[in-house]
RNA sequence: CGGGGCGUAGCGCAGUUUGGUUUAGCGCGCGUGCCUUGGGAGCACGAGGUCCCCGGUUCAAAUCCGGGCGCCCCGACCA
């Protein structure tokens, strides 16, 4: 290609709207421009970055003998009035209704079409497993998106749907779709990890999220220093530590007159005590019954785990009233002492406490030396705090957790019977019985997966690709338009590495070369092929890494070769 | 959905507080010519605007007032 006539529109200053460095780098590499919040344009040169990664997810797909199908964007009210998400879905999914005033939505994801195609043609054992996947936009009407391409509304993404006729084939259907995600996302030269996510409600199923390690994350993720745990905040374990509270002597209770102090903060400057000696109750409200939890007062609590120990579909925290109803006082002098009625959930680390202080139940008011057993009772003790940074791993004996962020690329769900029970997708097995389908479902964000390569590969100057996604793997930069030796030099390279089919883009604007160098850092190709004084006094050209900076001077005639050779060896 | 910010040429911005001295500006980019060619050169000339939209106040509105729309950030939310 030649960039003259080739449409790669850079941008010399920052976007004003782009706040995180892939959005700024992929508008001003000319790969992106938005049409509104959320939706974006690809433009010739991050379209081929798509299709790159598109190929190779294709490619392990494939691979793992999914085989590819193309669903409809628009789809009708009755399959998801079917499955119920008509109504749980919420204004994320955005809908319309047609001429004749049907019904429609925007596929935010496809699982009822995909499970509607299934119940119809899938009728025996015979036919399993089957696994279907497409590459295609989806669309989520996001309250907020933000970050360009990280959180759209339009996007595009691979989901791959797992039919299976018992426990143990899904089982096998997850496990290739998790290795097919390592290697693309390896092939991808990503450094991410695979981290344990929640599943919510469903039960006995489990669920993995592909995390791209970068600090523009909007997720979190806490890992192991040592083994290879490692999971998002909602799901991190934590391990019990086993504190001695034998021989500690129980002081007298005693209530402390503390005006205005609400939280543990203030709590913390008023008594000049440690955060670790208090213990937070807070009021939830579950399934509209309300709940009492307990966390030592440096520790946050985790509501999904809370959710998931009761069995839960909604926990809240409780306004203000239901806590003064309750607890007989605001907000901020909640504690466990004499609550009535309510059942009473600590955490683990409570159960080795003594002589903590709480809320009194009482305005201005909190308890000193409370103690568990003689002052109140608990009725379960359960992990229900959120993983700190340097406590216990719950896999290994000496690692300890460590907290970091991530984007999430993509998520491998094993899903069971939900849909083929609300859509009766059934088959007949070998006994002759009628059973369940069971699914699994699997989704990468590919523009995301773009994103989050650049968010990982950059530097000050530009982007840096890695040459498995790189639009192009090499650039030729003739450093003097007006001088017809070096054009003609880059012009023979040129051909020659297109008739190797070499993916190269060729410099030919009649630019100064600081300009061509600038842009040149900025799209980041992997190589770059300088065809400047050199090639006119010694017939020799530069070949230039990006990513190291490295440069060999390499005759004219042997370019070609030695470029095939770092190619065949980077992409193996 | 709560809080904050912004909207002036393709991009980045000044001007708005205190209405008129601005014929609406600056830098970059864009076009033409000269000159220059190893890290975003220089000179000259030039094109390019509904000052987000609608309404109001006023002799006079980019500027003040009311309403609307759009965009960005923080939070909440996110199968």
């Amino acid at each position: 290609m030649r960039w003259s006539r080739y449409f790669l529109p850079t941008l010399r200053e920052v976007p004003a709207e782009a706040e995180v460095i892939s959005h700024q780098l992929m508008v001003r590499a000319g790969m992106i421009r938005k049409l509104a919040a959320g939706i974006y344009s690809y433009l010739p040169f991050g379209l081929r970055a798509l299709k790159k990664v598109r190929e190779i997810i294709r490619e392990e797909m494939n691979r793992k003998g999914a085989l590819e199908v193309y669903l409809p964007v628009v789809q009708p009210a009755e399959i998801w009035q079917e499955s119920g998400r008509w109504q749980l879905y919420g204004k994320e999914l955005l809908r319309f209704k047609d001429r004749h005033a049907r019904d429609f939505c925007l596929g935010p994801t496809h699982e009822e079409v995909i499970t509607d195609i299934v119940r119809k043609e899938v009728k025996s054992y015979r036919q399993l497993p089957l696994n279907l996947y497409q590459i295609q936009t989806k669309f989520r009407d996001e309250v907020r998106p933000r970050f360009g391409l990280m959180r759209g509304r339009e996007f595009e993404m691979k989901d791959a749907y797992s039919f299976d006729k018992d426990e143990e084939g899904a089982n096998k259907s997850y496990q290739d779709m998790y290795d097919a995600y390592c290697r693309i996302f390896e092939r991808c030269d990503l450094n991410f990890r695979a981290v344990e996510a929640d599943t919510g409600p469903i039960g006995g199923s489990y669920s993995h999220e592909f995390m791209v390690l970068a600090d523009t994350g909007e997720d979190i993720v806490v890992g192991c220093d040592t083994c290879s745990y490692a999971a998002n905040m909602e799901k991190a374990e934590v391990r019990r530590e086993s504190i001695e509270t034998q021989g500690v002597e129980m002081k007298e209770l005693e209530k402390i007159y503390t005006p205005q102090v609400k939280t543990i903060q203030d709590l913390t400057t008023f008594l000049s005590a440690k955060p670790d000696q208090m213990v937070k109750t807070l009021i939830f409200q579950v399934d509209g019954r309300p709940v009492a939890a307990l966390v030592r007062g440096d520790h946050e609590i985790n509501p999904v785990k809370l959710k998931n120990l009761l069995g839960a579909d909604v926990v809240e925290m409780a306004d203000e009233e239901t806590v003064r109803r309750i607890t007989g006082a605001p907000i901020g002098f909640t504690g466990p002492v004499g609550l009535k009625g309510i059942e009473i959930i600590a955490d683990f680390a409570v159960q080795g406490m003594v002589n903590f202080i709480t809320g009194a139940n009482e305005v201005d008011r909190h308890l000193k030396n409370v103690n568990l057993n003689r002052d109140f009772k608990v009725d379960r003790f359960a992990d229900i705090r959120q993983a700190m940074e340097g406590d216990l791993c719950p896999r290994c004996e000496t690692g300890r957790l460590k907290i970091t962020r991530g984007i999430e690329v993509g998520h491998v769900f094993k899903l069971g019977t939900k849909y083929s029970k609300a859509m009766g997708a059934t088959f007949l097995d070998a006994d002759g019985k009628e059973k369940y389908i069971i699914m699994g479902c699997y989704g990468i964000g590919v523009g995301r997966t773009v994103a989050a390569a650049i968010e990982q590969n950059h530097d000050e100057n530009g982007i840096i690709w890695p040459f498995p996604i790189a639009p192009f793997h090499v650039l030729i930069l003739p450093v003097n338009m007006t001088d017809s030796r070096m054009v003609e030099t880059a012009e023979k390279i040129y051909q020659e590495l297109l008739a190797e089919g070499v993916e190269v883009l060729l410099d030919d604007r009649d630019e100064r070369p600081g300009a061509k160098f600038k842009d040149a850092d900025l799209i980041g190709i992997p190589l770059r092929i300088t065809v400047g004084n050199l090639a006119v006094s010694e017939g020799k050209v530069e070949i230039k890494f990006r990513k190291t900076g490295e440069v060999e001077k390499v005759p004219v005639n042997e370019v070609t070769q030695r470029i095939k050779a770092i190619l065949s060896a980077q992409l193996k």
